[in-house]
DNA sequence: TTGTAAGCGTTATCAG
DNA sequence: CTGATAACGCTTACAA
């Protein structure tokens, strides 16, 4: 029942005028200690709380920021947004975040939907390579500042966090043919991410600095899930010469992979190794534990949020890109350690 | 740079005025057909958006919901976030996700950070049993629908979304008997949340359904962590007599449970049966599949987001608590599964 | 059916 | 240092 208390009630109590009170409650410089003393103590006792709604409609902020990822159901994404927070709420700022579950009109819409919520800025990870550059700069002609993390586009004035994807895959390839392995797949994802040609490229490059035979036909494009894992892994086993070790851009397919080499009796990693990658928690919980890359999300979303600070208060024009790459870490676990 | 478009900038170029063209948009009744149409054109022609923020300020409803949750990475949580938002968006809602990590002082702290943002309700998951009632009548004064889901309290005049939690345990534990196992022990939690305390009287009055002697001492309450599981189920097998099954409350301390057994050189479920309780895809994903209990989360957003909907609908202040639960289901997989 | 005008709660500008 | 006033963009009585 009680009404909001609104500045005009606590200036009424003081005998001053509204404007007064919000100078007072703002820490204007232009106020006398006693009145600012006064009136941010009535505040308290008043119970007063500001009314962001009106300060966004005047400031044209609306302290909320956007972020936008694949699905929040993994551990990757959740840290990422962990980070985000972590870094945003102490300064007043809320996150609204949008799962696009990999569907290309979830993208624009959701980007859509957060502009029309009046967003701050958004903080991204793309899902679809084909999503049209135009959403993106309607963004920038907006002056709503965009931060890329993990899946980003390459766009003029469109900072970015990611890990450098390319060594990663290159390290855990470099692993597998440390282990003894000679013929290694690779389950890659839709190339037209960065990230995902990152990862093959690192680990392409890996087979031939090492002196090994780079053949096409054991890299297959698939997609996140552990069902889709399984299917390729069958293809690949179906091979006249089948592999001896799979690098799979992502732990899910490699979960999907170890459990179908675990059902046509094959051992691992004796018969085929396995790495994946993101350090999923699931990869340390399993029995046969997986190797993986260790992508640092806390750390990803905690320096997207600094980006982000950045540049809403970096009032000039002039917009700076800002690309940061973060070094992963392979973490070796059973699924690709040979007892040599 | 481009200024952005108002309802004065589309009633100017009409010769009308900004009250009538917000009618028109707003599809009120008294306007002509040939206006609405006409403003509606150019409007889009415009490339009119409306200022959510203005509105809000006006209309006093912000078109956010809060959501808060222990967590966001584990899948019964992301599920339920993902039926939320399901029902939600298509009304035009957005949701703006906060995590407690079972802290208290953040769990109080969202909600006031979510009324300061001027959310138009709040469903949440309670992390804290200690949390004190004021901060939730705080809300119904403020007429502010607050709905719990799985984790609730007992509150008047708040409705809830919960599953049937003692009849998931009952199933169970029931499980494991029919298994022929006789001394069952139970990971517990915090029990003065109702959910921990049903899944308690559940196993309880299962064992003595079936005429096992219920011992107290099998109870063990604990922290839904893998690394807690591990501890608590040390400390079981180093009792005199040793349980022969374990009904876990969570699928996480049921997963450490499993570790310390087999590091213990004991076998599953021959030796020890377990059961844990959600469902999560990790049970799914192990080699020993894990016997859990599926709470339809999916399901229990949508259905906690449409009792909001009815009550934010609702503007008579008669609030009728609605409570819905739903049932559970036993899964049974390889963790339990003796082959008698 | 449309126009006029007030108001949602703040903040910024200009005087004093 | 403080007050008066306008403005942010929209909705809604009340009038016409």
């Amino acid at each position: 029942m009680s009404k909001k208390i609104t500045i005009y009630d606590i200036a009424k109590k003081l005998n001053l005028t509204a404007a007064t009170v919000s100078r007072a409650l703002n820490n204007n410089l232009k106020i006398s200690e006693n009145t600012r003393k006064l009136v941010q103590e009535t505040a308290v006792e008043m119970d007063y709380e500001q009314n962001t709604l009106a300060r966004a409609l005047k400031s044209g902020k609306s302290y909320n920021v956007g972020v936008i990822v694949p699905r929040i159901d993994s551990n990757f994404f959740a840290s990422i947004i962990r980070g985000i927070e972590e870094e945003l709420y102490p300064k007043g700022y809320h996150v609204i975040i949008c799962q696009t579950h990999d569907q290309e009109d979830l993208e624009t819409g959701n980007i859509n939907s957060l502009l029309n919520a009046q967003v701050d800025g958004i903080l991204m990870s793309i899902s679809n390579a084909k999503t049209k550059n135009n959403i993106f700069s309607n963004l920038s002609q907006k002056h709503i500042p965009l931060i890329f993390f993990d899946r980003k586009k390459d766009i003029d004035g469109v900072s970015s966090v990611t890990i450098d994807d390319y060594s990663g895959a290159y390290e855990a390839t470099k692993h597998l043919i440390n282990q003894g392995c000679k013929r290694i797949a690779h389950l890659s994802n839709d190339r037209l991410l960065e990230i995902y040609k990152n990862r093959y490229l690192g680990y392409k490059q890996a087979i031939i600095d090492n002196g090994l035979e780079f053949d096409e036909s054991l890299v297959i494009e698939t997609r996140s899930k552990v069902e889709e894992g399984k299917k390729t892994m069958k293809i690949l086993l179906d091979m006249e010469t089948r592999p001896d070790a799979v690098f799979s851009s992502s732990d899910f397919t490699a979960l999907g992979a170890i459990q179908e080499i675990k059902n046509n009796g094959l051992r691992i990693p004796d018969d085929i190794a396995v790495a994946g990658f993101s350090n999923e928690p699931f990869t340390r919980f399993m029995e046969l534990s997986i190797t993986s890359v260790d992508q640092s999300p806390i750390e990803m979303g905690r320096i997207a949020a600094q980006v982000f600070l950045e540049e809403v208060g970096n009032d000039n024009k002039i917009k700076t890109k800002k690309e940061v790459v973060l070094t992963p870490e392979l973490i070796i676990r059973k699924s690709s350690r040979k007892r040599i």
